[in-house]
Order: C-alpha cells, then structure tokens, then sequence
DNA sequence: GACCTGCTGCGGCCTG
C-alpha cells in the first residue's frame, strides 16, 4: 500500500481548507486494497468523497499520465441512492473532483427523470460513473443487452444504506448486486454508507451477502446531541392525550424568533398544515418567510423549499419526515419536534439537521403534546446517551419481490433456473430459500399456480427451446415494466387550479365528504371545491378562512420497543424514588395522580384497570410494548373473551396498552382463570387473528402489486383505488379458497405478523406477562394512563365473523361480474 | 375535565 497514491487527495482537501477525517483514510486503504465493506458515518461528514477519492486514486495509479488518455470504456463505477434528490448532488461532487485531478471520466445520473435523449446516448457511450436508483438497476437489468453495461465495473456504492436495508428496496439491492456479479468478469467492490443503527453487523452482512467478509469501517467522529424540552407553563392544565401540540404555539414561536433558519418537524402532514396555518396567524409578517414541505405537496412546490433553504431564504419550515434526509441544509441552526418522533433513530436523524458542522453539537427542541410524552423525552435522553439505536432486519423469503426479479429477467434477456437461483440464495434475504418453494415460484410464473391457470395475463413466462425463461407477449412484457419497483402507494386525486396548475394531492376518501362550494386548507391556503373531474379536483383560492385542513389516512407510527423498554425504566425508577432527569420532575404531579387512582406499575407488575362509563365496561391492560404488539395482544385476547362469552367487544391501544370494552359486564377475575395469556394453542390463535385482520389483507395487497397480479395502471391514468382494492382481495379469496398453500398468502400472514411483531418476539412478550405479578385495580374514573387509549378507540375495529358460505357467495357474485 | 391524526421512498407505456 503506497501512501503517496493518496497524496493528491489530500492535497485537494487541503485547498478546500477540508479536514480529511480519519476514517477516509482507513476506507481509502481498504478501498485500494480491493476489500468490500460497510462505512459508518454521521450525515454532513464528507462521505461521499471518502468512497470517490479512491475509486479515482486507482484510476491514477493505473494511468499516471491519465489525463492524456481517452476515456474508459464502460461503467467503472455505479453509485445508487434511495433519494433521486441527491443525485445531482452527488453528481457535482464528483465531477468536481474530477475536473480538479484532471481525469476524463464521465459522471451521469440515469433514473426516472432522465430524458429519453440521455438514456439513447447513455447507451451509446455509458458514462464512467453512473448514479442511479435501486429501481433503475432493475430497469437496467431488464434491457436486453445489460450484460454489456456491466463488463468493466469496479465498484458499486450504496448511499444510505440504513434506508434501505430493511425493506424491500434492500431487497432489489441485494438482488441486484449478486446478479451484477455473476455477469461481471471480476469481483466488484461493494461499499454502503450507513448512519448508525443497532445492529450494523447484519447490515454489512446483507449488504456483503454470503461470500464475502464483513468488514466495518467506523468515523471516529461523536456528534454531541442536546435535547432541550418544551414545558408546558402550567403542567396541571396539561392535556392528558392528543396529538397536535398547538398549545405550546407561543412557547414554540419564541424559540423560533431566537433562532435564525428552522426546521419544525411535525408527525403528519395534517399536522404540517395546521401548526403552518397557526403560526401565521400569529405571525403575519412572517408571511414569505416561512413555508411547508410535505409528501403530498407537489415536487416544484418541494423543490422550491428545499433551494430556498439552501440559499438561506427562509426563517421556518414546517415539515414531516420529507425533510429527514436530502439536501444538506447548512444554514439550519435550529430543529423543533412536535410530538414523539416515535424512536430513536429518528430523533438524532432530526437533531442532525441542525448545526450541520464536524465538531459542533445538534441541539433539538421537543415539544411533547401530552402529557406521557413528557417520559418520552425522558426515555429519548437516556437512549442516546447509552447510544441504543433501533435495529433493522432485512426482509427474509419476500417472494413477491423474487417473482418480480424473474419476470424482470425474463422480459429481457431470459434466465436460466440452474444459473439464477444459486445466485438468488446468495442473498441473505433468500439464503434459506428451498427447492420446494423455487418449484412453486416456477410454476406460479409459468402455469400462473394452482388457482390461475385459467387466465392466461398470469401465465407470464414461456419456456423457449435455447432452455431460458422468456416474456413472449408484449403486453404483458410492457405492463411489468411499468409496475416494476417495491414502492406501492395509494391512488390519490391531484388538486389543481383552473389554470391547470397543480398543487398537490389528497386522498379520495378527504374530498368525498365534501359538496361543491365547501373550503379546505391545504398547502398553505384556504381553497375552495369548484369541480371533481375524473382524479382532478379543481380549486380556487377562497378569501374565506377555513378549519376545515386536509387529513390523509397514511400508516400508523408505532413506538420503537427501544422506547417502550426505556419508559418501563423509568417508571421502576419512580417507583423507586428516584427522578433525576427533568421531564420526569415535571410530571410528577400526574403520575402521582395515577398512583392515587390506581398504581404506576413496575416492572414485576402487570396492570389491569377496570372501569364502568356511559359507554360500557372498560377493561384496560398496561404491557408497554409498543401499539404494534398491542394491536395483536387486543385482537388476541378479544378472540380468546369471543370463545367462551358471546358479547361485541371494541378494541383501542396505543404505545402503552390497550383497551377492551364491552357493553354486558366482563368480569376479569373469571377471564383471567380462563387463561386469557396462556400459551396453550397459541400458534393457532394468533394465526385465526391474523387471518381475520384487516392487516393481512392490506399486506396481500402490496404484495399482490409487487408480484405483478395486481396493474397498478398506466402512467397519468391509474386504475382507480377501488379496482386495485377489488382485484386483489378477489384474489386473496381465491387463494384462500382453492390454493391455500399459496406462497404469496403465506407471505402475507407472515408480514402482517412480523409487522406486528416476531411471533417469538411476541410470545415471549406474552410468557412475560404470564410471569409477572398481575394487579387488577377499579379507579373510579378514568386514569392519566387509560385517559389516551380511550381517546384512541375513535379508530376502533370490530371483531366480525362473517360466516364461511357468505364469503363463498360474495366471490362467486363477483366472478360473474368480472 | 382533559380528545377527535396518522411518514417516507421510485418507476413506466402508447400515439401522432
């Protein structure tokens, strides 16, 4: 290893007046010394030139005299990033490094919003480096002459890797990388970028798949994070539940009035629009100042934003997890939070945002909005001090997503079984992949399985003489390359201008429950409803303020079982006498409440309160797990009541407990002797729960999309929502009905539970409730704990057991229509 | 007495 190749490197961060920190070196070592790996680095610590420098470093030392020679022929390199938005970015970085070490090497960027005249010449002449999308390598893979794009690869980079490690992109990733490398002539070098998480040991490994080392390199950089909470002035007149904080407004303005560029998070993207709206009332003169960027905003309108706060133009944006990652906003000095960011790995990535230099703190506001979250903030603290970060696992077997692999293949240049899947289980998603499943996945693909032999759109692949795999109808071959990726989102109606401007989208359900002439808040102005054309809702801005604000129905965050397990802490604390951090001080007053009118239960106690209101009887159960494992528990010990008593029960929960209620009186002791916990049958009891949940239907429904038997539509002209929904849950009784051995239904169940929870996780979580000593009490009214698990029982679900013949009947009516 | 919500991410066709 000769140092003197790093020199030139160096040199340049000298003249940029850039600390080179101390683990680019490391990684430039091990980069030159051909080694794969994964690289944890706070954001903002100059990592993409960590993983550049070297690439070019070897280009030099290949070619002193490089800048007198031609190109190279080829991809070198491929850069891929979850986020299109910061592939310009990282496209300027490195064709200024380029440009400054004098090497010819071309940097593009090829994703969705590369011109079709780009992509020809791409083509043509690939670039050396390429900066893409994980859905755009598989787009790539799908042309028929790909293997030629990939013969000189060097080296394929993983930007934010923690991003995509645990989900179904990760997947694609995987997919792609070992595919890549048994087409390649000589082993790549793969390296990914990575925050920190829990368990980056797994990370690196599902990056590196089986054969190679697991190798970490660390920055030696501790970014210090200060959590400043936001009391309350008065804690008694405190608001026990609720969401939206904005009765902290003055006490937020004024930390936004101290500060010069702020980012407000918030949880929703309601939630954005009303504290935006608030905020102006109270502010007038900030108008112009200050501004909005959520998901449902249209991407000029984001894009605006986000330049404008670059260039430092505004004072506060309002804003939910679209502003988490992205563009680096170093003008920003202050981070509010309203409202539990519901783990800790989020909050530092929000803390982040703010006093984005090496060496200095990220200070963070946090505004809880009732009164338990105050315990949060304590929980929070204690985590990142002891630097407990969530982990993430990669999705294991998502057949769906193989499915979508093959078929991508095959619309190609076709595959060959014997070649694909000893590569496929070289993935750590599909390492326990067996011969059984790969024969069903065959067939599925083929014959269209056990159920759908009959309708030829699902008999996708053909067999060809040459012994490959190949799409022979084009339609169906055009269709799946328009639904290739894992990303399923609802179909939404766009709101537009009369001009035909457009401003965003919002949920159909929102504009159903409106009449032509009524107002809405949304994207920080009151509009009002001219016409419903087709997906286009067409507005005016109204001089008339409304309250009316936009909500849409997106997916629930669950507290992280790190914090749920930080708060069980400290409540044995207190109980215990001891309250060193503030926020714990600060509320004592309620849980003192709680213990009067009912107990604080630690952690050898489990919680039962019951109580008679108006309406009904209320049984409440305290594990604190997390409203993921609540959800499961409730339905769980629901079925379990529904055997033995034929009552009607409503079940609640949040990220304490959960709530049963019941309109005839349930008596607990006698429930309890029937073993409500018990471990007795529990496979199956959690299987029928599962079965009967709205959960595994939704799951059955992405899944349904990613594995290609659901058309999500053309581009501009979606099927509508209800079509998609229709069509897959006619497909979700099929199976049910005539191929229960279906693996895309097994997959569902076993997402909708692991969404939930591991089954281990959560029978482990039940063994413990068994062991604990159990308090039943009777508080006269509601308690501060159940208060806001009461509140929640708005979104109550029902237990329905629609007879067996019913469904039969309902899918024979519905197969005559179609 | 207290409350009234629900995140993010990408990709693509045809026709004249």
């Amino acid at each position: 290893m000769e140092d003197s190749r790093l020199k030139p490197a160096l040199d340049y961060f000298d003249s940029k007046g850039w600390t080179p920190f101390p683990f680019q070196i490391d990684t430039w070592k091990d980069f030159l010394d051909g080694k794969s790996g994964l690289l944890n680095a706070p954001t903002g610590s100059g990592k993409t030139f960590a993983l550049w420098f070297p690439v070019l470093l070897e280009y030099i030392a290949q070619y002193p005299d490089s800048w007198q020679k031609p190109r190279e022929n080829g991809i070198q390199i491929i850069w891929v990033t979850p986020l299109r938005a910061l592939a310009q970015d990282i496209q300027l970085a490195m064709e200024e490094v380029c440009q400054v070490l004098g090497l010819p090497w071309k940097v593009a960027v090829r994703n969705g919003d590369t011109d079709t005249k780009t992509r020809a010449a791409m083509k043509r002449r690939p670039p050396e480096c390429l900066i893409t999308t994980p859905e755009t390598l598989h787009i790539l893979i799908s042309q028929k002459d790909h293997r030629e794009l990939f013969q000189s690869l060097k080296a394929v980079i993983v930007d934010e890797w923690h991003e995509l490690v645990g989900n179904k992109r990760g997947v694609q990733v995987q997919l792609a990388l070992e595919y890549i490398q048994a087409i390649c002539p000589t082993v790549f070098r793969r390296w990914a970028i990575s925050a920190t998480i829990g368990n980056l040991k797994d990370a690196a490994q599902t990056l590196l798949g089986k054969n190679l080392p697991i190798h970490i390199v660390k920055a030696k950089i501790e970014k210090e994070i200060v959590i400043h909470s936001v009391f309350p002035e008065e804690i008694e007149k405190y608001p026990w539940a609720g969401h939206l904080g904005i009765r902290m407004l003055d006490q937020v303005i004024e930390i936004i009035e101290k500060g010069k560029t702020v980012l407000l998070f918030t949880n929703t993207r309601s939630q954005t629009e009303i504290w935006y709206q608030k905020i102006l009332e109270v502010r007038p003169d900030w108008a112009g100042w200050i501004a909005m960027h959520h998901g449902s905003l249209d991407m000029s309108v984001r894009s605006w934003v986000e330049n404008a706060l670059h260039e430092g133009l505004l004072k506060l944006v309002v804003c939910t997890s679209s502003l988490d990652l992205g563009v680096d906003f170093r003008p920003v000095d202050r981070v509010i939070q309203v409202g539990s960011p519901k783990g800790v790995s989020r909050f530092v990535q929000r803390a982040g945002r703010a006093g984005h230099k090496p060496g200095l703190p990220s200070e963070i506001f946090f505004v809880p909005t009732h009164a338990l979250e105050l315990i949060e903030a304590a929980a929070l603290r204690n985590a990142i001090e002891s630097q407990e970060m969530e982990h993430q696992f990669t999705p294991e077997l998502p057949y769906d997503v193989l499915i979508q692999f093959l078929v991508t293949l095959a619309v190609g240049e076709g595959f060959e079984p014997d070649f694909i899947f000893p590569l496929v289980k070289r993935t750590s998603s599909f390492s326990q992949l067996n011969d059984q499943e790969i024969q069903w996945i065959m067939d599925f693909i083929t014959k269209g399985g056990a159920s759908l032999g009959n309708y030829e759109d699902f008999l996708k692949v053909n067999l060809d003489e040459d012994g490959k795999y190949r799409v022979k109808s084009k339609k169906i071959a055009m269709k799946h390359r328009l639904s290739m990726g894992t990303i399923v989102s609802d179909v939404s109606l766009k709101v537009k201008f009369k001009n035909g401007s457009f401003l965003g989208t919002v949920e159909e359900y929102f504009i159903s429950k409106m009449k032509i002439g009524d107002r809405f808040f949304f994207a920080g102005r009151s509009l009002e409803l001219l016409q419903v054309k087709g997906m286009d809702v067409f507005v005016k801005v109204s001089e008339k303020k409304t309250t009316n604000v936009v909500s849409w129905m997106g997916a629930r965050m669950s507290l992280s079982s790190m914090l749920s397990h930080k708060i069980r802490e400290i409540f044995r604390d207190y109980n215990q006498g001891i309250y060193e951090s503030i926020e714990v001080q600060k509320i004592l007053p309620l849980l003192d409440l709680q213990r009067k009118l009912s107990i604080v239960p630690d952690e050898h106690t489990f919680l039962i309160e019951s109580l008679q209101t108006r309406d009904g009887f209320h049984l409440f159960f305290y594990p604190f797990e997390g409203r993921m494992m609540h959800e499961l528990m409730s339905a769980l010990v629901a079925y379990r009541i529904s055997q033995s008593f034929p009552v009607t029960l409503n079940m609640a929960m949040n990220d304490y407990g959960f709530e049963i209620l019941s309109d005839s009186y349930l008596d607990i002791e006698e429930l309890l002797e029937e073993d409500l916990f018990s471990l007795q049958n529990i496979e199956q009891d959690i299987l029928h729960c599962v079965n009967e949940s709205e959960m595994s239907r939704r799951k059955f429904r992405e899944i349904a999309s990613i594995a290609g038997l659901v058309f999500q539509g053309y581009p501009g002209k979606p099927t509508s929502f209800k079509h998609i929904q229709a069509n897959s849950s006619l497909l979700f009784q099929v199976f049910e009905q005539y191929d229960p051995e279906n693996l895309l239904l097994k997959q569902a169940r076993q997402e909708a539970l692991t969404q939930q929870m591991e089954q281990e996780m959560f029978v482990k979580a039940l063994r413990k409730l068994n062991e604990l000593k159990i308090e039943i009490k009777r508080p006269s009214q509601f308690t501060p704990f159940s208060f806001p698990i009461m509140v929640d029982r708005l979104n109550r679900t029902n237990i329905s057991s629609e007879s067996v013949e019913d469904k039969i009947t309902k899918i024979l009516a519905q197969m005559e229509m179609d």
